[in-house]
DNA sequence: TATTTAATTGCGAATAATTTGCATTTGAAT
DNA sequence: ATTCAAATGCAAATTATTCGCAATTAAATA
């Protein structure tokens, strides 16, 4: 393995919050990580199992650790009303939202604000006493489709 | 068939918004109707077949419905982080929000006023040009499950 | 550096959710 | 009463995801 002066600092990052988790720092677990890195959009399991290919990481290790990042809150599971669940890197400051086309299933990223929903919401609960994360998806037909 | 005199006010409903959607009113369709206005809260196509299952509708029918109800407008899904589809009445004036419990599934219904948002989003979009829908879910842990 | 151990992986099989093909039935228009 | 497309039941197919288990590997420790 490297030492920490060899290695890229991105990688150290990922390193630490990794072990934070309690998660080995494996060439799946990293090559999964880039992906998302380098991708600010939703992916699927298969999304990312087609980008890694080459490197041959079997589909289950990638469902396997799909689940322990979501878990340790590195990802989030994005609801596109889509056959496959699709996740991306969990930004805890910011909230990333997306529109999907009912059509065609084409989607976009969109930046808004939408602090105070969640103690909102909670304001009106009777059975929770803390939000922890909350999803936010818009649906319509895209200006391509409704030609 | 009842003539018009004879019927419930509610299948009056039901029937028109049928037939308004080129949908025929089957025994199976009314029935996944009339469970879904006594309960106010998400259904699974299995949820939907468990209470029907007396009266003997295939479950392939109820996915089938649930396709063409979801298509029309009538039902909406709901995105609980389940591993089945969620779905539930559409109302098109207020929208229905929910919170789940991570740990044991278990959800709450959420009365919130989020109006603006749709247009909010459609300000930052450059593909689309219309809204239809959206979901707007939270995630907590509940109270139960907390202690 | 070698040893150890639990975590991770690959592989194939299993499961769960949903969809489909097709023959039969049925709602509703005529 | 007749007609015909739409809807249904049933079983089989498909898709997405999970699981069991033996082999491998990351990383803590001697």
């Amino acid at each position: 393995m490297l030492n920490f002066c060899q290695m890229k600092k991105e990688t150290i990052v990922k390193n630490s919050r990794l072990k934070a988790l309690g998660l080995k720092e494996t060439p799946a677990r990293l090559a999964i990580i880039s992906i998302f890195e380098a991708n600010h959009s939703p992916l699927s399991a298969e999304d990312i199992w087609k980008k890694i290919k080459n490197k041959k990481v079997n589909l289950a290790t990638i469902y396997r650790n799909i689940l322990s990042l979501e878990k340790g809150g590195v990802l989030t599971r994005i609801d596109l009303r889509k056959s496959s669940n699709y996740y991306e890197l969990k930004d805890t400051l910011h909230h990333h939202h997306h529109i999907t086309c009912s059509t065609c299933g084409t989607f976009e990223d969109i930046e808004l604000c939408d602090e105070g929903l969640s103690s909102k919401a909670l304001e009106n609960s009777l059975k929770f006493s803390k939000i922890l994360d909350h999803s936010l998806e818009f649906f319509g037909i895209c200006k391509k489709c409704k030609r």
